[in-house]
DNA sequence: ATAATGAATGAACAATCATTCATTTACTAT
DNA sequence: ATAGTAAATGAATGATTGTTCATTCATTAT
């Protein structure tokens, strides 16, 4: 994924090889988001990207090669993000889970032709093994992650009557739903209320951890 | 879907025109679990049901009113389920909300094959408009069904700092997320599982309504 | 039994798809 | 400038797809 010491030539008809390549898988994200994953032909991503038919078996072996580096992608950028949002978190557990829901509403991540990817691959992972093992690295790590840091903010306000594992299944559960309803229906669910909406789950579970969320 | 004065000859070669748009409906639900829906075709579908290519085409005009009825199928058993545990339910907003839950972790709507239906659609409704209408009939009822009953708890148990519409979308968001985990990693979600951290986000939001869900 | 009906078949067809590769084009090194 | 290298093209290819339809077959009515 290194860029490396690529000199800048945009426009020119020959790109750098990594250029073209993210070039094409930014190009097969719109497609996928426009015609879906079953009418994403070569021709589709192409014509998206402005190239000609043959562009993806030159820099990707086969069609299916790029796909599965196109959800790679996405699923790469996810991780990346909520990483990069702990390592800039506050301390407390409870900082640090509100940053990581800031992520999961972040436009970058809800960005609604990702959440078309996302979605189009979720669905055919029950048929496609090396699609869910590429998914299945995202929620193993991040689940572990939720799962201490609600461990961690029960014991802390000395919550009772609270499984952490109920409780950090729920809200991971709650993100993606939420997600879907992004995607499918947008005008009935925004980003910013989507947020709210997980926000006031947290405040439900942690009142004395997130007073403010009850004035918002 | 009135089978009406059909006589049961089943095994024949030729059976009555419903039960054969039946069986296909359902050999293409098997088939989108087993091969996910791009690569689905009128083969795959065909020789899960036992039957020619020509069949299809027969019986439905063609592949793509094929998968429309499937959709269609699935959102209408889903629609009657609910509104019979409505009708079947009490009277307090309470019992009828748990009903609702009940239905949506009930064996028949959680089934694995449905679910990657659902998903499978969903994942293609932003390019495909004629599905997502068939998928906002569902979502529109139930939202508003669920968004009653929450109103309702509220008022009666007299909860302060709890927006009904949040609650609501919480609610219908955190079902789907679950789905989406049981069809996607079905070993770490089980259905009862998915139940219970529902049931959880009921308690955590309505404590005077559902204590018994502490103790499980 | 026989004829009539229509359900089911599956080979054939046209369209679409992913992939290949000889050719063209652009950039780099000398 | 020129040769050499790499990138990009797009027509051609073979495989796969949805659809059609003449034929076969089972059932029903006479």
């Amino acid at each position: 994924m290194s860029v490396g010491s690529v000199r800048s030539n945009s426009g020119k008809r020959t790109e750098p090889k990594e250029k073209r390549r993210l070039q094409l898988i930014q190009a097969t994200i719109r497609s996928i988001a426009r015609h879906g994953l079953s009418d994403t032909t070569v021709s589709t991503v192409s014509t998206a990207a402005g190239l000609s038919q043959g562009i993806i078996n030159l820099h990707f072996q086969s069609k299916e090669k790029l796909l599965l580096e196109t959800l790679a992608y996405i699923v790469d950028e996810y991780k990346i993000l909520w990483e990069k949002a702990l390592k800039e978190a506050g301390d407390s557990s409870a900082e640090r889970l509100a940053a990581l829901l800031q992520v999961d509403f972040h436009p970058r991540v809800c960005d609604r032709n990702k959440l078309s990817v996302w979605f189009a691959f979720w669905a055919e992972s029950k048929s496609r093994p090396t699609y869910r093992k590429l998914c299945a690295g995202r929620d193993k790590e991040y689940d572990a992650v939720i799962f201490e840091l609600c461990k961690n903010i029960i014991s802390e306000g000395k919550y009772s009557g609270i499984d952490a594992e109920l409780a950090a299944r729920g809200l991971s559960a709650l993100t993606e739903g939420l997600w879907l309803d992004m995607l499918v229906n947008p005008r009935n669910m925004s980003r910013d209320y989507a947020r709210k909406v997980s926000m006031a789950y947290l405040f439900h579970l942690f009142p004395r951890h997130y007073p403010e969320l009850n004035k918002e």
